[in-house]
DNA sequence: CCCCGCCTGTACCCTAGCGTACCGACGGTT
DNA sequence: AACCGTCGGTACGCTAGGGTACAGGCGGGG
């Protein structure tokens, strides 16, 4: 049913440490299972694990009220589940809600501590990653405020395509709508605006990306800006 | 002209160091006067000082376009200015506008590193504040959308009491409009509709807050968040 | 004392998106 | 084969806020 674009089955966070750090944090994760609509955490709770998505990915999302959410943040193969462990907290901001279902790694948050004490490259490319977190934040609300649905929406799914490694993705309507803040109507106009432009195709919770270039263009530049980011200040990052 | 409530010319964070390291990070401190409308620094400049407001304050902007700007955040007496270099990191991802002019601490780059390597104190309140504000944007992605401008003009005017140390605050509407991200007309509304009310008078550039009470009530309810999350996290912290 | 620039009130039409509701259609289950 | 729950299309009135424009009033500078 899927078909995956490319699906390493790697973070790409732990990829991108030395060798020794990595085999040491491997040898302490453990690989779990996360079904779709599972809550890992909600806001106020204590965070039990740190979670490096593999071919899953969860949503971070505010909840200021049953009318009022908000999904702020999107976490998969690039980044990392439990930020407040990094900066030695262990209070769960947002709620965290697995998005598209499959594997992770995961480390209980004692361990997490200790590997982040005694490798200075995982902290310091968690730290990189915190910062790019953040710049994406300040680019959310913005977003959020200025831009329309359809482009909005655009964007969306090309962030959720990426972290699914497929181009087929299982997202309804009302789903979508909870994400983006908006009513489930404004996303149902906005779907077949994109669907009659080519771009994609769906059918009942299913969506099938048809032209990523031409979604890019349909997204507002907060897409572009986000992989851009996370290209310079990640990927390209010359960490020690 | 001004009638301060209480401005004890200290910053709250420096301020919870235990002695040791307040002293030392003191010592290295110079103390700068900013003046209104001073552009600390841009979207993408190398971060030259940290700063920690005294009586001063600064407006963090986000500048997607010339007609996309938001305030995502503030930093005045209870913050610093130079999030990126907590992170290591020395670029700055925001637009930082003097809003409030006085004067505040700062410190080169370099002496701040020193000093957050050697004061694990600095670094777990530091890294405390840097949760705050994480968790703080993410509130403000989703109060920009969902809340009302009358709600949000009132949140705005009592964050920049709590910052003026007044209160008494100079603003035309046409800046109110640019911080927001609304237009002109929009706060005129806003503002007449909370003087009307007698929670603030205003004239010509000179808002008086007459109710502040009132004005809670009257904002969402985002502003005593953000106090209760910075008491819990920061004032109330056991920072060793 | 006058002028001019800045700040504000106001007005007009326009659009995006809300709240709500209803209905049809698809498809898995029994 | 019938049923029913889920999903999506549509419609209607409503409101907040956008874009724009103009006019009046305050107040500092000449």
């Amino acid at each position: 049913m899927n078909s995956p674009i490319h699906s390493p089955l790697t973070n790409h966070l732990i990829d991108s440490l030395p060798h020794r750090d990595r085999v040491s944090v491997l040898a302490d994760c453990e690989t779990v299972d996360l079904a779709f609509g599972k809550v890992i955490s909600e806001p106020g709770d204590q965070i039990q694990h740190a979670y490096f998505p593999l071919d899953s990915f969860i949503s971070l999302i505010t909840n200021l009220s049953d009318t009022e959410r908000l999904e702020v943040a999107m976490v998969g193969s690039e980044g990392m589940l439990g930020i407040p462990l990094i900066l030695g907290l262990d209070e769960s901001p947002l709620l965290a809600l697995v998005q598209g279902e499959g594997t992770a790694l995961r480390m209980p948050v004692a361990v997490f501590g200790r590997h982040l004490e005694q490798s200075s490259a995982l902290q310091a490319l968690l730290n990189r990653y915190l910062y790019v977190l953040m710049h994406q934040l300040t680019r959310v609300a913005a977003c959020t405020h200025f831009h329309q649905v359809e482009a909005r929406l655009a964007r969306w799914l090309l962030m959720t395509q990426d972290r699914a490694h497929s181009d087929q993705l299982h997202l309804t309507h009302e789903f979508l709508a909870m994400m983006l803040g908006v009513r489930r109507a404004g996303i149902t106009l906005a779907a077949m605006a994109l669907q009659s432009r080519g771009l994609i195709r769906y059918h009942r919770g299913d969506i099938t990306v048809l032209d990523r270039e031409g979604l890019i263009e349909a997204s507002c530049g907060c897409y572009s800006f986000d992989r851009g980011l996370y290209r310079r200040i990640i990927t390209e990052a010359d960490v020690p």
